[in-house]
DNA sequence: GCGCAATGGACGACTACTCGTCCATTGGAC
DNA sequence: GTCCAATGGACGAGTAGTCGTCCATTGCGC
């Protein structure tokens, strides 16, 4: 009998402790959720959220520092900093980015897809607080003063910021998760005048969905977002 | 600054691999993927899928032993064996369900919610083959010939035929999760022959929209289940 | 200028987990 | 009746991860 056995019985660790802290932490710096110059929590802090002894932790860190995503200073008022800034684009790096990802690619976009506009749709069918509705437009006027090396983590943080409305963490979580998988991909994607224009108008749509309430709206401004961010994606990798 | 730095600072591991492993095998068994009587996977099939040695994996399947879930027999054409049942409903263990659940009960529902009305829709929006249409309708058959004492896992069994026929694997896990999380509360709650028929007729509604191409009225349909069960969840709470 | 508190850095003892290997049991095939 | 292949059962050596503790560095407050 055909059995959804194989997707619980997948693997129960997607590494070791060492690489999925890494895998982590470089979430929280490409999504831009730790912005370039930013302080990261002190290691005692750190090891302790992600439930990961402290040695673990520092031969991560350590390991990020060698690739030049973070920089550690001692003393007080020390700390690590990130020093990561977003990737130039370029066809070969896409390429390889699709490569890696594999028959995967499907999977993640229709993830991303199911999670965001679900979000959105659900935070529009709450009533927001006043910090809420001050934190989404926030994030949208961050991303329209966003110069072009910053633009994809100021992009990365608005979709956050709506995922967060919902409150619930498990979609936080999941719709960082999705984006992550698909950033390297997103990252090489030339980013043209045009498409961030046309972006802009559909984040506003989106954000004014939510705060008016409108579940419905909200949903297709979203995945009118992002089956255009997908076309682009696949009229590169075509 | 408000940041989305808890969801990817949670911790990297649920527990430890036995833990774990625990957890993989109970989700199997009271999802009903494997049914009473039916042979799991190999000892060393199943730590391999699981990425697990086998000394975690024969842990954890002589704790479920110990608690009776399982049973093993060895020699050829021996394995592990589903002895598990639905236990009976009950209001006392739908208050300690609840309890355990605490503030993630929302969590848990909206997650639910925003995972299935997504993969219905999605999976509605397919061009299927005649195996997947076949799998939906045989779930749905054993659904409504199910008895009571069944009644829930074949219930779990449908909504993951679902999930599959989006062929994606993130979607199924996560679907899986969900349900898991709510599973004690949703088994605690008494089956009524009522709510059984409005819930087939639901049930109905999903796959035909499914089976249609129809993501508008999948979704919708799913959504609709849904919310009744999380009302009738909502009603035996208050 | 001194001290303090917060930070990163390092290490040894301990524990959980893995890996390879072998044993014990069983029922079907021949 | 014998053999065999597939299964669960067990164990010792090796490795990854944790925990507690201490050290080194630094800048602000007094």
């Amino acid at each position: 009998m055909r059995r959804p056995a194989d997707a619980v019985f997948r693997p129960v660790r997607g590494g070791n402790a060492f690489e999925e802290t890494v895998e982590r932490i470089l979430q929280a710096v490409k999504l831009g959720i730790y912005a370039h110059g930013e302080r990261l929590p002190a290691e005692r802090d750190l090891s302790a959220r992600l439930g990961v002894s402290r040695d673990t932790l520092r031969e991560a860190v350590r390991s990020l520092q060698r690739e030049g995503y973070v920089e550690s200073r001692r003393g007080r008022y020390g700390g690590t900093f990130v020093t990561y800034r977003e990737p130039q684009p370029g066809v070969g790096r896409l390429r390889r980015a699709a490569r890696d990802l594999g028959a995967g690619l499907e999977d993640a976009l229709v993830h991303r897809m199911v999670l965001e506009t679900g979000a959105a749709e659900v935070a529009a069918g709450r009533v927001l607080d006043e910090a809420g509705r001050a934190h989404l437009s926030g994030r949208l006027a961050d991303l329209e003063a966003a110069t072009p090396g910053e633009y994809r983590q100021l992009d990365s943080r608005f979709h956050l910021a709506v995922a967060e409305l919902t409150g619930s963490p498990t979609l936080v979580a999941g719709v960082a998760e999705a984006r992550m998988r698909l950033n390297d991909l997103l990252n090489a994607i030339p980013v043209l005048d045009r498409n961030i224009e046309h972006s802009a108008a559909q984040h506003r749509a989106m954000a004014q969905a939510i705060l008016a309430g409108d579940p419905e709206g909200a949903r297709r401004a979203t995945r009118e977002h992002l089956e255009a961010t997908a076309a682009l994606l696949r009229a590169f990798l075509g």
